[in-house]
RNA sequence: GUGGCCGUAGCUCAGUUGGUCAGAGCACCUGGUUGUGGUCCAGGAUGUCGCGGGUUCGAAUCCCGUCGGUCACCCCA
């Protein structure tokens, strides 16, 4: 039988990619709660409709489409060539608005949420983008103050300072899409596809020459040293520089070539950018979107970020944390390794093993037939657990931390449980000194 | 959707102009007979050389196709 394989871009994640995805989001989670977000999530397919709402074209290429196939008519429909009935979300933003929007008179105002997981996009992978993704959504809906769009660029920088990731290492770039039609509207272009045209050859600035970006300017209707001269003067003013202005400044930088697309952004737009990678998370403000799916007019900002893009800066910065730490973090380091050089003990091990387990320990053995201890030990370290409980006899056990020290005691069994317990509380790495 | 590069054991790769080229390291498994931890010994398993077709006496090696990976473009909600 041939060999099948995952689909294409996708990943199989082996027990470290696993650990390492937990901890990414147990990280996501407990900034977004420290923050005052409250957890929310939908249904991870939608009807193709709520994603046609804001975007006909372009967007729907890229979905991925499911039906049923219960209903003749879906087949029908897929046959003809047309959009199939559902959609595997491709961001939650629309999702957020239909929840909101259902139930907009009984929430809370303003209203914290945050989201974490799997979307989906038919797009061809590349680095840093995948066709499944885990993403992390915040979003504070029912505040138009610019207070409210601090608080969210707060909570992202948050997170990314417990990271251990500096402002050296990457910057939020922050822009506003209003002050930016301001001042196209001053060099000339009024109506709102000469702007639209005009955002595009913005969002190239940085990724094709002076030159081109010149020419480009032109083509779409405006000079971009006119541009250029116009942001300068409007970065003096009091507005942008005055904005933010409880955020630690390091990590803000304003920046005129961020556009982030042409979606549904009416105010302030920003994106985490790092060297050598794509936006590590991107949001802003959109303040029409929940009237466009039904809602009572909300305002609203937020942002997502994916896990593919800040999952090799931390890596390529070696910030992620090696087995060991991700373990500990999660809490999935074994509290004991059960053994005996001594087969006449061997349901002795099951029984101390069934008892720290009952105990709500983590507790192993080892599988192999080998009683070296040496080896045994050596199990025990590598799979990183915190003490090896050596039995002795039916009574005593030897705890050997498994820590740099290397601590050993003599504990009798009986007295196990509430040995380990009182270690495992202080703060599992082993006794103190 | 378009283009560049790549595809040999679980992983990283070697394989010279087609002719002992099916290999190395790491990892893994089993031991080292009475017991102390990642770097020690000794053994061991593992591959339709991505897949299919073609050229040839002979293909991992050359050609075509295909699938997958990767990077970039488009796009980035």
């Amino acid at each position: 039988m041939a060999k099948i394989q995952p689909p294409k871009g996708t990943r199989d994640l082996y027990p470290l990619e696993a650990a390492r995805r937990r901890w990414l989001c147990e990280r996501w989670r407990a900034v977004a709660i420290r923050h005052g977000f409250e957890e929310v999530d939908g249904p991870t397919f939608e009807t193709t409709d709520l994603y046609a709402v804001k975007s006909g074209e372009g967007i729907l290429g890229e979905l991925f489409q499911a039906f049923s196939g219960k209903d003749p008519r879906e087949v029908e429909q897929i046959r003809e060539g047309r959009p199939a009935p559902y959609a595997l979300r491709p961001e939650f933003t629309p999702t957020l608005a239909r929840m909101y929007a259902q139930k907009a008179r009984t929430l809370p105002a303003p209203c914290r949420w945050f989201q974490i997981g799997p979307f989906f996009r038919a797009e061809r992978p590349q680095r840093g983008r995948l066709r499944e993704f885990l993403q992390w959504n915040v979003d504070l809906l029912g505040d138009a103050s610019e207070r409210a769009d601090a608080e969210i660029i707060a909570c992202c920088i948050a997170f990314l300072e417990s990271c251990g990731l500096t402002s050296e290492q990457c910057t939020v770039r922050v822009c506003d899409r209003d002050v930016l039609a301001e001042v196209l509207e001053e060099v000339g272009l009024r109506d709102e596809r000469a702007q639209e045209a005009a955002l595009r050859v913005l969002d190239k600035r940085g990724k094709v020459p002076p030159d081109v970006l010149h020419r480009l300017a032109s083509e779409a209707g405006f000079d971009i040293e006119q541009f250029d001269a116009l942001c300068i003067k409007r970065s003096r003013s009091a507005d942008v520089q005055g904005r933010f202005a409880d955020l630690d400044p390091h990590w803000i930088r304003w920046d005129w070539s961020i556009v982030r697309g042409l979606a549904y952004y009416t105010g302030t737009v920003f994106e985490v950018v790092a060297d050598g990678e794509r936006a590590v998370a991107g949001g802003g403000r959109y303040d029409n979107l929940i009237e466009l799916f039904g809602g009572p007019p909300t305002p609203a900002v937020g942002f997502a970020m994916g896990d593919v893009v800040i999952s090799l800066l931390l890596q390529d910065k070696g910030l992620m944390p090696d087995e060991k730490e991700l373990l500990d973090e999660i809490g999935a380091r074994p509290d004991a390794f059960v053994l005996s050089a001594d087969p006449a003990l061997d349901d002795r091990v099951n029984s101390v093993l069934r008892d720290l387990r009952h105990a709500g320990l983590h507790a192993r053995r080892t599988s192999r037939q080998t009683r070296n201890v040496g080896k045994l030990l050596k199990e025990a370290s590598q799979q990183h657990a915190k003490a090896a409980v050596i039995l002795e006899s039916l009574e005593e056990a030897s705890v050997k931390w498994l820590d740099a020290a290397g601590k050993q005691e003599r504990v009798p069994i009986a007295e196990l449980v509430a040995y380990l317990l009182s270690h495992a509380r202080s703060d599992g790495s082993g006794p103190r000194a």
